[in-house]
DNA sequence: ACCGGGAGGATTGTTCAACAATAATCCTGT
DNA sequence: ACAGGATTATTGTTGAACAATCCTCCCGGT
């Protein structure tokens, strides 16, 4: 989502990435509510823009509505993590399982698992985060499909919120690029098949280690 | 797309889902320019409003932004036709062949392929393809899962308007009402595995034929 | 006849101001 | 303490305005 786009598209689609990017970089957190004339003004726009681009994001489910409230930043759940991991094994796994070894984005998932490694280095939790999922958007990409690409980039996002939820220990991100890289090799190797077994181990890792963070909360 | 939805969301919910509607009956055809003014006038909205329903529709993918220019009804092509049958083959096959027999989604495949067989029967082909969409929404909705069911949702309604852009003859359609039927009956039968094949016959078939079709158009 | 280049009109992009409708808050009287 | 009503804040929607951009068509030069 909050990615390469942009030019002239439109100053609406603009503020709607830009506000995707705070959501993502934990500057508004869930459940927050944002007034129009507020953010309207701040932002240096009129509120008819705002609302176009609180439009676009609620499509994408980083925003909710509600009726004559306003809008508030989403806030996963328990069946929302469930929902988004159900959705990335059917669709990473296959995209792994079938991947050319030289694909360019190879390279992506390479070049994601290297930057992961320096901010674990510097321990920049959230930036090894935000690397750990381009890793996965890369595996997507091994696909060639724009419509799962542009729906595995609304999970990240709503992935994103979620790991913003949390408490953001080193213990929540930092196991999983070992795993990532032990994946990237395998593929260079042209060993589809134990990647994608290794892709699955992954997801069940993961999404057993955020369930427990999350039960813990509340 | 254009479902259960509405109640007191807002008005520019409203237009888009009447808009998706059009789209999908036809009754605005692929390529179209949607003039602000005109529309607004017509459906007695304003401007502002109507753009935020356009907001909406485009990302859908049922409408298409040009920057400095408006939009568009979006024209499917090939390769779009090719993305949309790879990502139905990835959600649908493990969908049914993961299926409960008794999901309350089966009585929906059974009524979807009733009321095909009734439109068939009346040569109402359009209705034909609008139930069997259904059929296969009725598929993901197996699942349960919301994320993917939505993401189908849009899927579809980019189907149809590849549908709307061929000449309409039976053969369109009519070949599928037995195919569906078979596999509900698998289902209902129990045997997933069995359902789960003859479902990828169904979209290899469906996709050739639609791909043929296209290529006799321009 | 052909081509370049404005002039003018149409349409979008964005803003602002206004008001009705609804929700949240506070105040008051008992 | 609390029910109920008045007040305020916020959203929902509209209309008008203006700049920026694109399209068309006409005109003049070669």
């Amino acid at each position: 989502m909050a990615d390469a786009r942009e030019q002239t598209t439109g100053l609406a689609e603009e503020i709607a990435t830009r506000l995707c990017e705070q959501v993502a970089s934990g500057a508004l957190r869930p459940g927050q509510r944002l007034f129009e004339t507020k953010f309207a003004t701040e932002m240096e726009i009129s509120r008819n823009t705002l609302r176009e681009a609180f439009r676009l994001l609620t499509r994408d489910g980083v925003l909710r509505y509600e009726p004559n409230r306003g809008v508030f930043v989403a806030v996963p759940s328990m069946a929302s993590i469930l929902d988004i991991y159900r959705a990335r094994r059917l669709i990473e796994v296959p995209a792994l399982a079938q991947a050319w070894p030289r694909h360019e984005a190879v390279a992506r998932m390479r070049l994601a698992v290297d930057h992961a490694e320096r901010m674990a280095s510097v321990l920049d939790w959230r930036a090894v985060g935000s690397a750990n999922i381009e890793f996965h958007r890369a595996i997507v990409a091994l696909t060639d499909s724009p419509r799962l690409i542009a729906f595995f980039a609304r999970l990240s996002v709503e992935l994103r919120l979620a790991f913003g939820l949390l408490k953001h220990p080193a213990v929540l991100h930092e196991p999983y690029i070992s795993l990532n890289r032990a994946i990237v090799q395998r593929i260079e190797d042209g060993d589809q098949k134990c990647a994608a077994d290794l892709l699955e181990d992954y997801l069940a890792k993961s999404e057993r280690m955020i369930m427990a963070s999350f039960a813990r909360l509340d």
